[in-house]
DNA sequence: TAAACTAGTAATAGATTACTCACTTTTTGG
DNA sequence: CCAAAAAGTGAGTAATCTATTACTAGTTTA
């Protein structure tokens, strides 16, 4: 092949599409990104997007399958190496920050879909998402309580709920300050605050 | 004055508009209100809003002064009656909460103005109502360390991002469930977690 | 090499949006 | 009580957005 071939197959046309969104979720407000802003960051035309997903909304479906699979496999693997359930949680946070903090738009998008009306399809994904990420963090609270790492009358279901609460705050406060170099900065101290917040009495 | 009078003064329009967005952000994304439905949920035409504003912003303008009072007020008023740095963060908080309950549209507007691009006024008015908000938390956190009811090394930054987080993480719970109901059931655990984090070693 | 397939363009349809304006209705003050 | 001001109507406009379509140019395949 000699150079610029203009026209990709399918599969990396789907990838790049995705990673186009993503980017521009980061720059602006997820639910205010065009077609036409994401064939523009491609270098194609408007038009050209809807060979390759049936609707916007298919789109939004691949961009929430990307996060799914990149957020759960990184988490998955950061939990592996721990050696305890605290360990494992921390090493989740740290990942989760650091995602986070590569793909700032990404947060905020789900947080978006959450809000949408309906049971759209990308809504879904993010429900389920969340279900599942819930779900790991629920099994290694309840592994420290039963470790006595956490204090014994910790309740799990609001510990789930202030994990995420905390990386929401961390993502607000970067919002406040424009500027996402906030978050990484920033997040020990917040983590410590939960930490001391679930851990058994010192 | 006999019945169903149809045209009301300016003020009270201006603060039954407010009414209708606040209301109408509890049941849709809020960024995707229109003056169309914000009119209809009034009993007006559309047009009949730029009698009383000039632009949509304005609107949203109004809407973020009708929060920065009411809730700065509320939570004044909470702090007010307590006794101690401690008792005034738990006041607070509940305070916020009951709020957050009764207008849940609230909290995802202002994340949403936050995630426009550039500096729009209704934005603008986000970050003051939150360094405002901040300060008063500061102050708060402080005082407490000054009386030894929280930790000596706490990071009073860190635990002011908590706070918002806290209640950021009980608006995405209840997104998640759809259920409004959860925020004020959920709130005491997640608060819970919260104090122990930031109080004195027990 | 001809036919079929794939990926793209450019134009445009159809819907929705914020905002305007000429005109009508209601309220109010001298 | 009546004229002026305030409030509301309804039709319209320009801009923008998703999605469609007729057509073109490369690439595979038979």
């Amino acid at each position: 092949m000699s150079g610029h071939s203009r026209h990709l197959p399918a599969d990396e046309r789907r990838a790049a599409t995705v990673e186009a969104v993503v980017d521009l979720a980061a720059e602006q407000n997820p639910s205010d990104i065009t077609t036409t802003a994401i064939a523009q960051r491609m270098g194609l035309t408007q038009g050209a997007l809807f060979r390759h997903f049936p609707t916007k909304d298919a789109i939004l479906q691949a961009v929430m399958s990307w996060v799914t699979e990149r957020l759960m496999a990184r988490v998955d693997k950061a939990a592996e190496g721990a050696t305890s359930p605290l360990a494992a949680l921390e090493a989740i946070f740290k990942t989760h920050i650091d995602f986070v903090a590569e793909h700032t738009g990404v947060p905020r998008m789900l947080f978006g879909e959450l809000q949408r009306p309906g049971e759209t399809l990308p809504k879904q994904m993010v429900q389920t998402l969340t279900r599942q990420y819930g779900e790991r963090l629920r099994r290694l609270l309840e592994a420290g309580k039963a470790r006595s790492e956490l204090h014994s009358e910790l309740d799990v279901d609001a510990a789930v709920v202030l994990f995420i609460g905390t990386i929401q705050g961390l993502v607000m406060q970067s919002l406040l300050a424009g500027d996402v170099a906030r978050i990484r900065r920033d997040a020990p101290a917040v983590f410590a605050i939960y930490l001391r917040g679930i851990t058994h009495t010192r």
